[in-house]
DNA sequence: AGCACCACGTGTTACGTATAACGTCCCTGG
DNA sequence: CCAGGGACGTTATACGTAACACGTGGTGCT
């Protein structure tokens, strides 16, 4: 634990160029303008240099009072949906000199579901999928600056929300399908509490309704291949008509309805059409290429990140959901007949 | 910025629990057995609960000189695997009181290639995917205890290394497709500077070697699926005799050479038998599943924190590779005739 | 000459925590 | 009746940094 020769601080670095522990900090901090003259300001660098110094972000946050860091609370990273969330999350946080740190919520980590336990750093600030759902009891404790991601606009108070707007996403879908013709749907949706999760139903719900004489069943799975395989071929082998559209909450879940639809020797799109959402490397993958919605994981991340740094300077954050594109690809066609 | 009421300190607990602050330290350090009374404990831990008191974490770690906070450096998070290493890594680090911050290297992300300056965090240490190869420099130039992640054992002077055993893997590979009567391979390789990739390349040239009258071609795309659709129909499409075998260096390099072979309508495996490596879900859902070998990511993602956690308590980590199993599934089959 | 002002710094402080060192009581045994 | 020690706390200090407040000469201007 203790390394031998301890790292060297500001003060060590004062002492190598001669000058004040305060000079160093101006320099370092390039606050020197008009302070310390340019050579004395170049050779304190180059001490700080010579000496590998650098400074003890502890000392520095605590002095501060803030740490210009913030958490990223996500679900466990299964997909590379977040990744991307991150990815655009980190880039507008840069740009205003803020890091990201990122905590995938626990599956099975630890004892303590505390996002703040694990990622021991000091934040400033968190923006929270509502999809991790384990730890937003740990998070609503904290008097932090707080954003939700795809949360319900109602349920979360004070907390400023960010929303991909899915129920347009569904919409398109149930559009799309019966414009071609489908009548008989089944919902094949993730078995995840969550309040994307419930748009999705709700949405696909009334958008049914509005059609008479269409059919909508449900089947649930957890997020996964095989659960969704397995759900899959029961509902699709239940007795009574066989639904001929197959809406998934998730392209993995599309992906599982691909393998019971081949184990039940039905051919996509003749005999079923399957729509997914999300649109992951995966969706191009399949044979044929699944009809999903597209959603921009970066734009969804840059946008949460601004809506955080709107709360940190106290302004309002800007409204609006993020709009979603649905992809129409070979996934889906005509019912057979 | 500035939050209208500023969070509680210990000092404000102590007054308003009407003890020092210092005591207040004890109690909540769990160390004050046999220094404060049981009733007194209470006392402090009822006035903490109630002002909603959380330690402020720059201050301890600057007390403290450290902050049991390792940083993990990944690539991109594009796929699973690292998601799992992740998981890997957290758990034992919760076993032993540390927290992991995840830091994907940046796509474009920011001006600074400086993993330090987007997780500000304070850190103990540092595990690195060699992957990651942009990040480190950066990390070179720490004197921060590193561990490498599949990395070149000779190379990585000083640090420690945790490999996955590849070199089996790529050898079972090998031998399974010799074994089925392949003798004409095409090697669709990753196109990514990293030993973790040359070793593939090395050792499935060797083991091919040792066969008298195989032929081994090799194609390079960068790890995306469309990329690796190009490059995989140009390959296959080239003149002279076609591979039998396509030996991939990833599931999702896999992946694009199913959708190139769809094009060039081949049929996997009768005519062109393909395998992965990594075993992600992807793996699963393709038609036909996919032969590869499976990486145990959590695994991977445990012996690195431990290696990390020997380093920081100065005893010299563990040797020996990680273990890897090649999973026949439906894409290789005896060359057709 | 007198005064303001600038260039170039330095001394000191506070951030919030953990812990070493130091007091009080009060009880108990001899 | 006093030494000794537990039980129960408190006081003081240091961690490394950033920044405020304060010199101290010299220089230009009137």
């Amino acid at each position: 634990m203790a390394r031998g020769s301890t790292r060297p601080t500001s003060r060590d670095v004062a002492q190598a160029a001669g000058v004040s522990q305060a000079a160093v900090s101006l320099v370092l901090g390039d606050k020197w303008r008009g302070r310390v003259s340019a050579t004395t300001a170049e050779r304190v660098r180059e001490a700080a240099h010579e000496l590998g110094y650098r400074p003890n972000l502890a000392a520095r946050n605590l002095r501060l009072g803030h740490t210009r860091t913030v958490l990223l609370v996500v679900p466990a990273l299964t997909t590379e949906f977040f990744g991307g969330v991150y990815t655009g999350a980190a880039r507008v946080a840069a740009q205003h000199g803020f890091g990201v740190v990122l905590y995938p919520s626990p599956e099975g980590i630890g004892p303590a579901r505390d996002p703040f336990a694990s990622a021991q750093a000091a934040l400033d600030g968190v923006i929270a999928s509502s999809m991790a759902a384990d730890a937003l009891t740990a998070i609503r404790g904290d008097q932090l600056p707080l954003v939700m991601l795809d949360s319900d606009p109602e349920g979360s108070l004070g907390a400023a929300t960010v929303n991909l707007d899915i129920t347009d996403g569904v919409r398109q879908v149930a559009d799309h399908l019966l414009s071609l013709g489908h009548r008989s749907f089944l919902h094949l949706a993730a078995d995840i509490a969550s309040w994307t999760f419930d748009v999705r139903a709700r949405e696909l719900a009334t958008r049914l309704s509005d059609v008479p004489g269409t059919l909508l069943r449900t089947a649930r799975a957890p997020i996964s291949i095989e659960d969704a395989v397995t759900a899959a071929e029961a509902a699709l082998s239940a007795p009574g008509p066989r639904p001929t559209a197959l809406v998934c909450d998730d392209d993995k879940l599309a992906a599982g309805a691909y393998k019971a639809a081949r184990r039940l020797g039905l051919r996509i799109p003749d005999d079923l059409s399957v729509t997914g959402l999300d649109d992951l490397a995966l969706a191009q993958a399949l044979d044929p290429e699944l009809t999903t919605v597209r959603l921009d994981a970066e734009l969804f991340g840059e946008r949460g990140m601004r809506a955080l740094l709107a709360v940190l300077e106290g302004r309002t954050p800007a409204e609006g959901d993020i709009p979603v594109d649905l992809v129409v690809r070979g996934s889906t066609a005509p019912p057979g007949r």
